[in-house]
DNA sequence: CCGGGATTAAATGATATCAG
DNA sequence: CTGATATCATTTAATCCCGG
């Protein structure tokens, strides 16, 4: 057998005689001397000569080294970063497909939280009860139906949680009993509750609160006195209003924060007072840096606390979950984490999958393992580039991470498989079925028709072993150390 | 602080697939 | 078939981390 022409001409590694060597034409011999002139080596010049002696010089050479030859790819990283204005392209960003959007169904979650909303066969009576929506509309004639209840409730709430539940009902087709719409009936009555509905209005209608206006003016007019939260609060109700005092002083405050400063203290009525006659109360200190400083404690506290629970929370180390759920992705994050987050957002609450993943990231990167979250999510990534772009945000695991999961879940389920033992005739009368399916235009054969045939096993009595691993089936698998998940160990075939 | 194992990013090589 | 590109596993040097 001919040897191949990068054999021993470039610093390429030809895999020698491994295998069959291909024919290459004269065309091909003259891009080849192209790319040398690029590469800049010494290629070019013997080629050239034995071009000049022999016109129709053919070569034989592997293809594949050829192509690596000849790749822009490769031959961008031979000369260098010289031109590395292209290697800084950033990747294009992943498409936004509908389905990454949160589903809705009315048959499965929530029609008010919007969660899961099934009952739990084993705990029929465990969480907030189940209603289903039975009626369309009322018996009596004039009664609003259901349905518009609900949008009118939605309206007056004018919040977030309204405009969803909105899209919802009107999102439905048809009527919420016809699209088997339910709710937990504690989602119903909090979504219904008056209270909760004044206390949005209120919370809106703070601007225009004629009592505290009336108030403000009040406090601004005496300047000189000092107030406690009890008497403005009754000074406030004289005027009408109708907030409770903690709330009132809250806005009281903001109102007047360029005039009057509140002193206040745990278990005390808050002082307010004029910020001239503060001075005479206490001893006001206007410092950034005390100010940061008590900051920065705080922070402090909260980091430690956020730290030790994320700790508290690591996953195994030797185990890697195969289900994965919102509980199974919530159980490494910490709730104080969780907590933290509620405050500086509502869309950042318990139940939300973006709380979930910053709780997951932190967890990740302060116990150094992955979570299985992220594990779940580099497999789902699957490709490598997106993989590493995704891991420089600490978004997924490592690449090599998933690499070890695929392994150790192959080699997990290869051992599983091994003891089910299916085909065993003992085990009871194994059957098969076999049909011809039509022609699915997406397979064709060069024919344009499929010769596709469906085959389904089964075995009755062995499902035995299976429902007995549904009870309490092992939701992990061992995690492979590096060196086994790269040189996987052989089943024994007998 | 240090040593050694574990992990990682980047480079590389091999093969598959695409497009003309 | 050719050339370009995508995909993927592996190697390697650098870095990290943990226990002593």
């Amino acid at each position: 057998m001919d040897p191949c022409f990068f054999a021993d001409n470039s610093h390429l590694s030809c895999p020698g005689s491994a295998k069959e060597t291909n024919n290459i034409t004269t065309k091909r011999v003259r891009t080849i001397i192209d790319y040398s002139k690029r590469r800049d080596d010494d290629i070019h010049d013997q080629l050239e000569k034995k071009l000049l002696e022999n016109p129709t010089l053919t070569l034989r050479a592997h293809h594949s080294c050829i192509l690596t030859y000849t790749s822009k790819e490769h031959c961008r990283r031979h000369s260098g970063k010289s031109d590395s204005g292209t290697l800084n392209a950033t990747p294009s960003s992943p498409k936004r497909t509908r389905h990454s959007e949160k589903l809705f169904h009315f048959q499965f979650n929530c029609l008010f939280c919007g969660n899961l909303c099934k009952e739990d066969p084993k705990h029929p009576n465990r969480g907030s009860k189940i209603v289903y929506c039975r009626t369309g509309d009322r018996k009596e004639i004039g009664q609003a139906s259901f349905k518009s209840n609900i949008l009118r409730i939605c309206h007056e709430r004018g919040d977030e949680l309204a405009r969803q539940v909105r899209t919802r009902v009107e999102g439905a087709v048809s009527d919420l009993h016809a699209v088997e719409a339910r709710y937990h009936l504690d989602c119903y009555k909090k979504f219904i509750n008056k209270k909760n509905i004044d206390h949005l209005k209120s919370e809106k209608t703070d601007e225009t609160d004629q009592a505290l206006i009336m108030l403000a003016d009040y406090v601004n007019q005496h300047q000189h006195e000092i107030w406690n939260s009890l008497e403005l609060h009754n000074v406030y109700l004289e005027y009408g209003g109708n907030i409770k005092r903690k709330r009132m002083m809250l806005n009281l405050k903001t109102m007047l924060a360029s005039t009057h400063v509140v002193l206040s203290c745990h278990n005390y009525a808050s002082i307010m007072v004029h910020k001239s006659g503060a001075n005479k109360l206490i001893k006001l200190v206007d410092d950034k840096d005390a100010a940061e400083e008590t900051d920065d404690v705080y922070i402090g506290n909260i980091a430690a606390k956020i730290k030790n629970e994320s700790k508290d929370r690591q996953p195994e180390n030797g185990k890697y979950n195969i289900r994965m759920n919102k509980d199974i992705a919530t159980r490494p994050v910490s709730p104080t984490l969780i907590k933290l987050l509620t405050r500086i957002s509502k869309s950042l609450t318990y139940e939300c999958l973006p709380a979930i993943m910053i709780g997951n990231m932190i967890t990740s990167l302060v116990t150094n393992r992955y979570t299985p979250l992220l594990v779940d999510l580099g497999v789902k990534l699957k490709d490598r580039n997106m993989i590493d772009t995704m891991h420089q945000y600490h978004t997924c695991c490592s690449y090599d991470e998933m690499l070890r999961f695929k392994s150790s879940a192959a080699q997990s389920e290869e051992s599983r498989i091994g003891k089910q033992g299916l085909f065993n005739q003992e085990n009871g009368l194994v059957q098969v079925m076999t049909d011809n399916f039509d022609a699915n235009i997406c397979s064709q054969n060069g024919l344009k028709s499929t010769h596709a045939i469906a085959m389904l096993i089964t075995q009755y009595g062995s499902s035995n072993e299976v429902e007995n691993d549904d009870e309490d089936f092992d939701l992990t698998i061992p995690r492979l150390t590096k060196q086994a998940s790269r040189s996987p160990e052989l089943p024994d075939i007998e």
